[in-house]
DNA sequence: TCTGGGGTCCTAGGACCC
DNA sequence: TCTGGGGTCCTAGGACCC
């Protein structure tokens, strides 16, 4: 039997848990969610009415201000589309026998082998999924049915917004036909460029091509790219995976040109890097250093250690060089510092006690606990680093 | 028009080891 | 005096996704 797989997107996102979140947002039409209008933003989420003025997720959120200047511009924590995707998951566990969060905004349900259920068409399950998620949740949706991921996600998109559609076993060529190539997903700008450049801008060019007059064309991405346009995709869904990499990073209100609040910045981002981790209960073994100049040329350096960490200090430790070592350059160059970030990354579970460890280590672990559990109660902000705090940022 | 923040995956080259 | 092949680990950068 083929397989079958919903693909459920959430519409307008951010814009939707925003207006959930903030009462005087529920009657404006035209809201738009990246920060200050006057920031140097970019634009998350806009509603359907800001859409109709061309304002369009990643686009500089002052250009959309020009775009679209009655809009109402907010910027949403993460934590509610968190909580917001965590309702939205636990309403489709209950309906499908199994659910794979994309992102926050994005799932995937696997109905393959429900045919005694649902013998001919999955477009009922999809209403009652609908249904359910906008009683639950508030929240509107659009749902692709396919025989596969990929094809399940692209007719979601087409269904947008709050529609249904599904593609039955069979007719997947026929509905790539009418796409465009840069809808398929893992073609972005670049391969879509390098793709037009040669001529190739529709699904159907590609369909309409034997494998080795596209191998001519595209050499050794012929043939996955010729999979792809027939409409084949995997099937199966992918468990939830450990996470690869916890980082943290921030574009500075104004390019910036002295070496010491990046260091005290750089203080402030591994310290919730390390709280991440220990929440997580991973440590890391390579401290990523991510620098971006006033002119965007971005660079990064990493160190690995010896041993894994999850501590403040240590990972403070190996991260300060690195910056040392990046705003050299910058200042080489005679740039300013438009963002700072750290990531951590080579991570493995947290290791238990060490036998005969140092016992600074062992205090500085105790520290961290502690600080922690304080966190657990009142919030992140309660207790941190003093030397990291400056002024405005002074510990509750 | 002036470009976020959180991620994943891939490639390519160098050091090092046997 | 010149130089193999395979494997692993590490660094840097880039494409892509939401």
């Amino acid at each position: 039997m083929p397989c079958r797989i919903l693909h459920v997107d959430l519409d307008a996102f951010f814009v939707e848990v925003c207006r959930r979140q903030l009462p005087a947002l529920r009657d404006v039409a035209q809201v738009v969610v990246g920060g200050r209008k006057e920031g140097r933003g970019v634009v998350q989420s806009a509603s359907y009415a800001c859409r109709a003025f061309g304002v369009k997720a990643g686009m500089p959120v002052r250009q959309a201000a020009r775009l679209c200047p009655d809009a109402t511009f907010v910027k949403g924590e993460f934590a509610w589309y968190r909580a917001a995707s965590r309702q939205v998951r636990d309403v489709l566990a209950a309906l499908a026998p199994a659910v794979q969060m994309a992102s926050l905004d994005e799932a995937y349900l696997d109905f393959t082998n429900t045919e005694l259920l649902h013998p001919v068409s999955l477009l009922p399950v999809a209403r009652m999924v609908r249904d359910r998620v906008r009683e639950a949740a508030g929240l509107d949706v659009s749902i692709g049915i396919g025989p596969n991921r990929m094809v399940a996600k692209l007719a979601s998109d087409y269904a947008k917004p709050r529609g249904l559609v599904e593609v039955r076993a069979g007719w997947e060529r026929a509905f790539m036909a009418g796409l465009p190539l840069k809808a398929i997903p893992g073609i972005g700008p670049h391969t879509a460029e390098r793709l037009r450049a040669r001529g190739l801008v529709d699904v159907a060019q590609v369909q309409a091509l034997a494998l080795p007059d596209l191998e001519r064309l595209v050499g050794d991405a012929a043939a996955d790219l010729k999979l792809r346009c027939d409409g084949h995709g995997a099937t199966v869904l992918r468990p939830d995976r450990a996470p690869k990499s916890v980082s943290r990073e921030t574009t500075l209100p104004e390019d910036e040109a002295a070496r010491a609040p990046l260091e005290a910045l750089l203080g402030r981002l591994v310290a919730k890097v390390a709280y991440d981790l220990r929440s997580a209960g991973l440590e890391a073994r390579t401290v990523v250093l991510k620098l971006r100049h006033g002119d965007f040329v971005t660079v990064t350096r990493r160190v690995t250690l010896a041993r894994a960490t999850d501590l403040d200090a240590e990972l403070e430790r190996a991260a300060q060089p690195l910056l040392a070592a990046a705003f050299d350059g910058a200042r080489r160059r005679g740039q300013g510092v438009r963002l700072l970030g750290v990531a951590a990354t080579n991570l493995v579970a947290a290791a238990t006690e060490e036998l005969f460890e140092d016992p600074a280590r062992t205090r500085a672990r105790d520290l961290a606990r502690a600080v922690d559990r304080v966190r657990a109660k009142f919030g992140y902000g309660a207790v941190g680093d003093a030397r990291a705090s400056g002024r405005e940022g002074r510990p509750e």
